[in-house]
RNA sequence: GGGCGGUUAGCUCAGCUGGUAGAGCGCCUGCCUUACAAGCAGGAAGUCGGCGGUUCGAGCCCGUCACCGCCCACCA
């Protein structure tokens, strides 16, 4: 108790590691795999890398999730938040590959066996890092079922499908045009690819025509790749060019004799209309090539170099020096008709940043139209659910017009492919084949096929377990639009495809955070922001105006604001709103202080005969509090709950409740007491979810409550009391202005001026009036609450301060400066009459009063009236 | 080239089915009122991106233009 009374401000620091504990150690994170999964909640976590730590996307994204998971978990629904790592194929390779090197090693020189031991060590010595985090975050995953995608359950699940979708032949091998990394030194997919602009140069190159009348022109990007052409095209269309088809060129350089084809694809108003095709280096002339049965030729090598059969010239030479040593040879023999800047995209790898090349290559694909129509269906007739909606387009979009997916990868960390070659013989099984000289596939899996299984996987599938029984399909997956395709999409088609089943309900899109001044947040930029740095006080990053550390704002804070930030579109992060989450712990804090140390020592939560109008409008104001809040929550209105709270909390509890109900506190008030506890005990479970530690922490000294607030079940109630809610509606605005009066007639804070209650409806709240508006009525003749006071113009009257249902006048004292006193009153005057003249026309307006819904008229009405009579008592 | 989102107070953002614009921060004024001065009370501040239309009435609906951001797409 002694916390309570020393500290004047919230300490998370101190208070939050140790409510940490107390949960973990508590087990409810770790529900027992029992009941069906429509009676309780789950979400797998968006496993995070296993060499990862906590970035901003995963703060706000985690903040989402265990908001949702505390809320259920309070709706008394058994509520597991899966849990795990992923392996993270090029990233982690890319790491521990990167430490080989400060030791002047290579993966290569190490060999496969060694390099994955150094890998699996790795993730012993950093695989912690990014779970300590989620935990001072105060995510209440389900650590003690802790997955990793290489587990060896999880690598069982993962060849069982490999199996399984090779057998129904939507996995094939294929030698195809694919996306190579000259980085990571594998294919990677469609998805792992980014445009980005680039200024190349255009080249127009001659190829002289066989029968040696003239030449045909091209227009090129990437001259070295013309030592691979084995065509030319034109559109059959085309004047120019109609009388060359089925004539023949000559490749420069290499003198190789190139057909001229037709082909609709090519152009003729683009370049020169006529196309060079390479089929070995171009995604269109791939299949421009397999219409025309054109051969393949491969320059460039899986190393980024040019190969043997760039001719002995070139070999060996990267793609930048053979195009150089291409451009000087054709300047030299008079071909290069002329060359431009020409700005256009260019496919990066999303992973290596380096220029991808683009490959034929002998790879593993899985065929997609199949598995997506039902994961197309789910999505149309509301199986799944994206919030905000117009993702499912985005969705839609895409899996309409899906296309195969390479998944395999030269990399040595994944789950190796369960095949198998001797010779000429495939063999694809779970186990090894039996017999001598097998020899399996030296690749692994794209990451994200072994994610695709996530929430089914993680609860021990292939197996049928009690867990997967209690658990699947989840209610939802949170996470960000950029990982719709890769992730989103590709559970949805293995849930159905494997389980028969959506592996959600809902989807929730979340927004993506940008820096303050509107740049992506990114480490390189320095426009990072390290979410712990805001909980523990860190340094701000070059990005903010502002230097210096953040103060340690603690993970509530955090939580707070980043859920009030987001919304459903991207947002600029703001410092502001974490500061104000804080301000609400504290808040929060204050309040429970001044109830938890003003309370005789036998007080004890409780609402039975209530009958103080405030008391009752408290509890009718919760009520609709509790219901705001689920019900945004429940739509994945995350901002608006946080600021409904907020509001709640400032707004009516402390600016207003706490405030009227002191009197009744000292005085030892037992009604008083018991509703203030109440109130308390409710507020914080409604916070809970938001801000989990301060408010477990008030929850543990409220005398008469046991246990754990995070393992409470929230009380549903939400009586209103709407007679209550109009009277002290009343009398906040009464107070308001007699303040605002005050202020404007620059009455001395402290004074306590003489005044008369004209008005009705301030029978129970008089003395609340008095004492908030620092004011005393006078009782001549009449009683405080009385409905009218004597006739106006009996006592001298100093102003006249307009209330709902009648005025205050305020009554002539020293205290008063009449002419500030006048001045207030010409104000008001002319503003008065401003409104008035406002609400006449309107009211004159015959389309208005004819056409407006008959309440809007009526209150259009009454509005004028009011105004009128107060216009008039002044 | 398609598609989506945005443009509201100095800053960051709200604004439900159209009915005289809101919050936090910042700013101004006054208060150390025995929960919180990292607090309390009060206040100033916006031609709601431009133009046109529908309507009695438009921040909200329709059209159009401008700028910002994102996604998808094989144009040499």
């Amino acid at each position: 108790m002694s916390d309570l009374e020393s500290k004047t401000r919230y300490d998370p620091g101190e208070v939050e590691p140790r409510i940490m504990r107390l949960w973990l150690e508590s087990g409810l994170f770790h529900p027992e795999p029992e009941g069906t999964p429509d009676e309780n909640y789950s979400i797998a976590i968006p496993p995070p890398n296993v060499t990862g730590v906590l970035h901003m996307g995963h703060a706000l994204n985690n903040s989402i999730q265990d908001t949702l998971v505390r809320y259920h978990r309070m709706q008394g629904q058994r509520t597991k938040w899966i849990f795990g790592t992923d392996h993270a194929g090029i990233a982690t390779q890319t790491q521990v590959e990167r430490a080989l090197e400060r030791e002047g090693l290579s993966r290569e020189e190490i060999g496969r066996e060694a390099f994955v031991a150094r890998v699996w060590e790795w993730r012993e010595q950093y695989g912690d890092a990014i779970v300590e985090q989620l935990k001072r975050l105060g995510a209440s995953c389900d650590y003690e079922d802790e997955r990793f995608t290489l587990d060896e359950g999880y690598a069982k699940a993962v060849l069982e499908v490999f199996v399984a979708l090779y057998r129904r032949d939507l996995i094939y091998r294929d030698r195809y045009m694919v996306n190579w990394d000259p980085g990571s030194r594998s294919a990677i997919s469609d998805l792992e690819v980014e445009d980005r602009d680039v200024t190349d140069t255009l080249y127009y190159i001659d190829y002289p025509l066989a029968s040696g009348s003239g030449a045909i022109t091209v227009a090129t990007v990437r001259p070295e790749t013309m030592l691979a052409d084995t065509a030319l095209a034109v559109h059959p269309d085309d004047e120019r060019y109609r009388r060359l088809i089925g004539e023949t060129a000559v490749l420069p350089i290499v003198g190789r004799r190139l057909k001229i084809i037709a082909d609709e694809y090519v152009k003729p108003e683009f370049g020169t209309g006529a196309l060079k095709i390479t089929p070995g280096h171009d995604p269109n002339d791939f299949d421009i090539g397999r219409r025309h049965g054109l051969a393949q030729i491969s320059v460039i090598g899986e190393d980024g170099r040019m190969t043997a059969e760039a001719g002995e010239r070139f070999a060996g030479l990267t793609v930048v020096e053979a195009q150089r040593e291409v451009v000087q040879e054709l300047r030299e023999k008079g071909l290069i008709a002329r060359a431009e800047e020409y700005p256009h995209t260019v496919p990066f790898s999303h992973r290596s940043g380096e220029r991808i090349e683009p490959l034929v290559s002998l790879q593993w694909f899985m065929r997609m139209d199949e598995l997506a129509q039902p994961a197309i269906d789910a999505v149309k007739d509301g199986r799944v659910k994206f919030a905000p909606e117009r993702f499912a387009k985005v969705y839609l979009d895409w899996m309409e017009n899906i296309r195969p997916w390479c998944i395999s990868r030269q990399l040595w960390w994944g789950h190796r492919l369960p095949v198998w070659y001797r010779g000429n013989e495939t063999y694809v099984g779970t186990e090894p084949p039996r017999g001598e000289g097998w020899e399996q596939d030296p690749d692994v899996l794209d990451t994200w096929f072994s994610s695709a299984l996530w929430p089914f996987a993680t609860l021990g599938w292939p197996q049928d377990t009690p867990a997967l029984r209690a658990f699947y399909p989840t209610d939802a997956v949170v996470t960000g639009r950029d990982i719709i395709f890769l992730w989103v999409a590709r559970m949805i088609m293995m849930g159905l495809e494997f389980r028969e089943q959506v592996p959600f309900d809902d989807v929730h899109i979340t927004s993506i955070i940008q820096a303050p001044d509107g740049r992506r947040m990114s480490k390189s930029l320095g426009t990072g922001i390290d979410p712990l740095n805001l909980i523990d006080g860190g340094p701000r990053p070059p990005v903010f105006a502002q230097g210096g550390d953040f103060p340690a704002y603690g993970a509530d804070a955090v939580r707070w604001g980043l859920l009030a930030m987001s919304s459903g579109q991207d947002v600029r992060f703001s410092e502001e709103k974490v500061a104000q989450g804080q301000q609400l712990t504290n808040k929060l804090w204050n309040a429970a202080r001044l109830i938890l140390l003003g309370v005789d020592s036998d007080a004890r939560p409780g609402v039975s005969e209530v009958s103080a109008i405030e008391d009752r409008w408290m509890l009718s104001r919760l009520a609709r509090a509790k219901a705001e809040v689920r019900g945004r929550i429940e739509r994945y209105d995350f901002s608006h709950a946080a600021l409904a709270l907020y509001d709640f909390v400032y707004g009516e509890l402390c600016d207003w409740y706490l405030e009227l109900v002191k009197p009744r506190l000292r005085d030892h008030d037992g009604d008083a007491q018991a509703t203030l506890l109440h109130v308390l005990v409710e507020t914080v479970a409604l916070a809970h979810p938001i801000i989990p530690f301060v408010t477990e922490e008030i929850h543990a000294h409220v005398p008469g409550v046991d246990g754990l607030l995070a393992a409470g079940t929230a009380d549903l109630s939400e009586a209103v009391d709407e007679d209550a809610e109009a009277a002290i509606a009343r009398m906040m605005a009464a107070v308001q202005a007699i303040r605002g009066w005050r202020d404007e007639a620059e009455v001395k804070a402290a004074a306590i001026i003489p005044a008369r209650l004209v008005a009705s409806g301030y029978e129970e709240t008089a003395a609340q009036i008095e004492r908030l508006a620092r004011l005393t009525f006078s009782r001549d003749g009449e009683s405080a609450g009385g409905a009218v006071g004597v006739p106006a113009d009996s006592i001298e009257v100093a102003a006249t301060v307009a209330i709902p249902g009648g005025a205050i006048e305020i009554l002539p004292t020293d205290e008063l400066d009449a002419g500030a006193a006048e001045a207030k009153r010409a104000g008001r005057r002319k503003k008065l009459a401003a409104e008035i003249e406002r609400a006449q026309a309107k009211l004159a307006n015959d389309g208005f009063v004819a056409k407006a819904p008959p309440h809007v008229v009526a209150a259009e009405r009454e509005k004028l009236a009011r105004l009128q009579e107060e216009l008039d008592s002044l």
